[in-house]
DNA sequence: TTAGATTCGGTGACATTGTCACCAAACGAA
DNA sequence: TTCGTTTGGTGACAATGTCACCGAATCTAA
């Protein structure tokens, strides 16, 4: 598969008819981003709607307090709702993108996306399903944020983070972002999962030694 | 203007073709629902996507632990896109609607708003920006569960729900879930609010006496 | 290479919020 | 009236957030 095909990396796209697709490759234009480049943000509406085909963008928002969170990412074979929302309301983000790694991904002008909506019903399908998900997302995160415990939500995010691997290359700062909490609280829940075994420490790095310890905490008991 | 011509009361339709328009009211459906109704949920799909043209819905949420959260209402004026995003994507709901009030809404099967999707822009138009209000609005909510003081959350919801009154009939537990919080933390801040002279409380009512000084609190520094 | 700046993580004291186990008063229904 | 339920109060304690520090590791520029 080249990049020339890119809908065929899209479950939810593929399934267009060969004239919806080939309109879909005909108007896009496939863009490279390095990774560290803030794709949108306050202050710098998109223009295009965004398929991310490699790479993965990280979603966080700055609070008034100067408190930031991590709200999602979006990963390559999705789309960023979140820009197609704005660039259909026309309102400021309140949220930032940045690029985690270099990225690759297809850009779709406005007028575009609105035919394929108005064309398509499988596209239609396509960004529904999208919205719909990124919204009980948010309701799950809402719950997490206001009710689970601070050592479940850690051990959680190690596992998403370790993405299968052993050492998982951040800081307490950074795990406290993505959290929404403060750096001291994830130090203290790292010491303590040390003095039990699960991980390791070193200096931006934290290395998962009790990998079920940490899911069975996460309550990834299937 | 009466029920027969529901379109008008939503800014967003009333721009709409008057083909269009005259679509929406001849397919859809006027119904009437008593306070207190569970109008969707888990293990309840709504059959039709709901245009609130009277009264208020209350959708919350209801986590493992048994802990609730309100996560917003809908208002006269306003469709449910919640139930749109699970009416298209065929999901479960993770929340659920409740009627606050009677409500009357005009009920428009999937099919419909699927072509109106389909053939109106300004019909488009209309629905994105019902999305992408809804996510702004959840990540502004995000933010404040995760940093905001409760003493501070805690009289920005007074002022809301007082809707210019000033008794508000609720009880501590209600409070509590309004903010997913613990009923004894509304008890004591509403406590140190009465301390201070900006409330009055009886059984199942609080009374705002100094407003002002609660709009202060929450930041309503307009 | 070294000196200074920056980043990273540790620590203790304290404030705020959440949890638990109670209690009594007010209210509503039989 | 009586009994069960709802509402709200309380104290002890646990968990988390905040603040003001600290030293060590790392980086940078002269």
């Amino acid at each position: 598969m080249t990049i020339e095909n890119w809908t065929q990396r899209f479950p939810g796209l593929a399934k267009l008819s060969a004239e919806t697709q080939n309109l879909l490759l005909d108007k896009s234009n496939v863009i490279s981003v390095p990774a560290g480049t803030t794709i949108f943000g306050p202050g710098n509406s998109p223009e295009n709607m965004l398929f991310l085909l490699d790479g993965t963008v990280r979603v966080q928002q700055v609070s008034e307090t100067g408190h930031e969170i991590v709200l999602y990412r979006i990963h390559a074979g999705q789309s960023c709702v979140l820009t197609t929302a704005c660039l259909l309301a026309f309102e400021d983000y309140s949220a930032e993108g940045i690029c985690e790694t270099d990225i690759q991904a297809a850009a779709i002008p406005r007028t575009v996306f609105d035919d394929l909506v108005a064309q398509s019903k499988q596209f239609r399908d396509f960004v529904f399903a999208a919205f719909s998900k990124r919204i009980t997302d948010l309701f799950l995160m809402i719950d997490e944020v206001a009710f689970q415990k601070m050592d479940v939500r850690l051990a959680d995010k190690l596992i998403a983070l370790s993405d299968g691997q052993d050492t998982i290359a951040t800081t307490h700062q950074k795990l406290s972002v993505e959290l929404g909490t403060a750096r001291e609280v994830i130090s203290r829940q790292l010491q303590e999962f040390q003095r039990r075994g699960w991980v390791e420490q070193s200096r931006g790095s934290v290395h998962l030694i009790q990998r079920n310890a940490l899911e069975n905490l996460a309550g990834h008991n299937h």
